[in-house]
RNA sequence: GGCCCCUUCAUCUAGCGGUUAGGAUUCCAGGUUUUCAUCCUGGCCACAGGAGUUCGAGUCUCCUAGGGGUCACCA
């Protein structure tokens, strides 16, 4: 049975980073038949955020990660820490600490002054004395005071950090409540926690935590320290360039497909495999094939993901996603017609929505470059004729229809492509690009297609005599 | 600064002692297209540096440099 879980604390929306250790944890525990916890560490009362938790489930709900039972909020749990607590007390596994922040503080400053590493000295260890008055005081957990703490990282390999870098630190604030170490690793234990996926930035808290199991005589889960993601420019990713709210994401117009493709690849692959469909990602993916080093975020990447993906979306689904883009064209009888055009021109639902307002909006304007390249000589005269040829024309409806009609008629008119093509494309969308033609007429029908040629010859040709 | 981790094209990566160092994105060129995009073909571009070990090193060891993480009564 494997168990991972992901333990998110609500302090802010979910980015790209923690969505990633989620899809890690969430694949593995899918792969192997096992189970996916979801649990809110909000031990720190005066920091959480509903709004923060909320953003959280919207993202995997987006994503489409589910969890399995129900989502564990550590703030609800403090009396079963306190058991806990009260037990390393009894045992004299740990202790109360008298010292207060300040004469901390001061501590602190003195061992900086000599060039020393912060370390509380572990004065009130062994204590056995009458405490101060008037301090409420904290509850330090024994560390080890020499040797090592050893531990094999499923990514990193074995790690090994001396005891003197950890020192008693702090399971009980004054107040009595818990802090993140201790809570995360009886947490971890209770919930049966198999294998633990969570960012490197927590390697050095892995020490800690196997302190509190060992104490606790709890056994420690496999741990895999997933490497960063960076930016673009290799340093610590933020809000400017990707580290952004994941749903920030759906807004610009990505899929969710596309997201999770993008973030397997980051730290991890299979062979030379670009393209993983969910099933693939379930097939395929290992913890231990996470490299080692960090990865840098890269938005060209995402993006032609994100084309690849609309391309290959059906039209069906992509018209219902583009509802919440303004365009409404799922009734639209010539849906398929309108989104084989554009969809293949998009990287994001953002760009496709706009692709299709041009389409069925008439346009604004006339890009004026294109309107004098395209309207000059005989142009107007073979839209005219084009426009009757198309009014004369019986049981026209695909484009192929349409690729007909252009064809006999630049053969009857002994014209190239580019005489009829370039003008009315200008006449049909305002400017020289975008989808063919046939398409294009395909979709706006006989009687449109003509009625924008005749508007583009007014407006053009006026100015232009 | 102490400790820990990391280092293959600009970027994501393959490689697990013997390869013309492969793929993908970007970029460039050509083809396809009435245009743009898609698509297809081709091209440019990398083992951070230095010592070892070895017949042979991108692969193993050490050193240097660079990058990152972490040193809370935050998580």
């Amino acid at each position: 049975m494997v168990v991972t879980r992901f333990a998110p604390s609500p302090t802010g929306y979910l980015h790209i980073g923690g969505l990633r250790t989620a899809l890690f944890s969430w694949l593995w525990a899918r792969k192997n038949g096992g189970r996916f916890l979801l649990r809110i560490e909000d031990t720190d009362l005066s920091r959480n955020s509903d709004e923060a938790l909320a953003a959280i489930l919207e993202a995997f709900d987006w994503v489409g990660l589910d969890y399995d039972g129900d989502v564990v909020y550590q703030s609800q749990r403090f009396d079963l820490y306190k058991q806990y607590i009260d037990r390393l007390l009894e045992e004299g596994k740990a202790y109360k600490c008298y010292m207060s922040k300040e004469e901390l503080d001061a501590l602190r400053a003195e061992q900086m002054a000599r060039g020393e590493r912060p370390r509380y000295d572990g004065r009130y260890r062994d204590f056995t004395g009458t405490p101060p008055e008037g301090v409420a005081p904290v509850i330090r957990i024994k560390a080890p005071r020499e040797g090592e703490i050893v531990f094999e990282d499923g990514v990193k390999g074995e790690i090994r950090i001396a005891a003197s870098e950890v020192d008693d630190f702090i399971i009980a604030r004054s107040d009595g409540t818990p802090t993140y170490n201790f809570v995360v690793a009886v947490d971890d234990a209770l919930m049966g926690l198999t294998d633990v996926i969570r960012g490197d930035d927590h390697l050095y808290n892995t020490p800690k935590q196997l302190v509190v199991y060992e104490a606790l005589g709890f056994t420690p889960p496999r741990f895999y320290h997933v490497p960063m993601i960076h930016n673009e420019q290799g340093r610590k990713l933020s809000k400017r360039d990707g580290a952004m709210d994941v749903m920030e994401y759906k807004r610009q117009g990505f899929l969710p497909e596309a997201l999770l493709n993008f973030l397997v690849r980051l730290g991890w692959s299979h062979g030379d495999q670009e393209i993983f469909s969910r099933e693939e990602m379930l097939e395929w993916f290992d913890p231990h094939d996470i490299n080692k080093s960090a990865s840098s975020y890269n938005l060209d990447k995402l993006l032609w993901l994100n084309a690849h993906y609309i391309k290959n979306t059906p039209n069906e689904k992509l018209a219902k996603l583009l509802e919440e883009f303004g365009v409404h064209i799922a009734d639209h009888d010539r849906m398929e017609f309108l989104l084989d055009a554009t969809k293949e021109r998009s990287k994001t639902l953002v760009e496709l929505a706009d692709h299709i307002r041009m389409i069925l909006e008439r346009p604004a304007e006339y890009d004026p470059k294109a309107a004098k390249k395209a309207f000059k000589g005989e142009a107007l005269s073979i839209l005219r004729a084009f426009a009757e040829k198309l009014e004369s024309s019986e049981g026209l409806h695909l484009p192929s229809d349409y690729h007909k009609v252009m064809e006999t008629f630049v053969t009857e008119q002994e014209i190239g492509f580019g005489k009829l093509g370039q003008p009315l494309r200008v006449a049909l969308l305002g400017k020289m690009t975008g989808p063919g033609m046939d398409e294009v007429m395909a979709i706006l029908g006989v009687e449109e297609t003509v009625a924008r040629i005749g508007e583009a010859i007014e407006r053009i040709g006026a100015e232009q005599s």
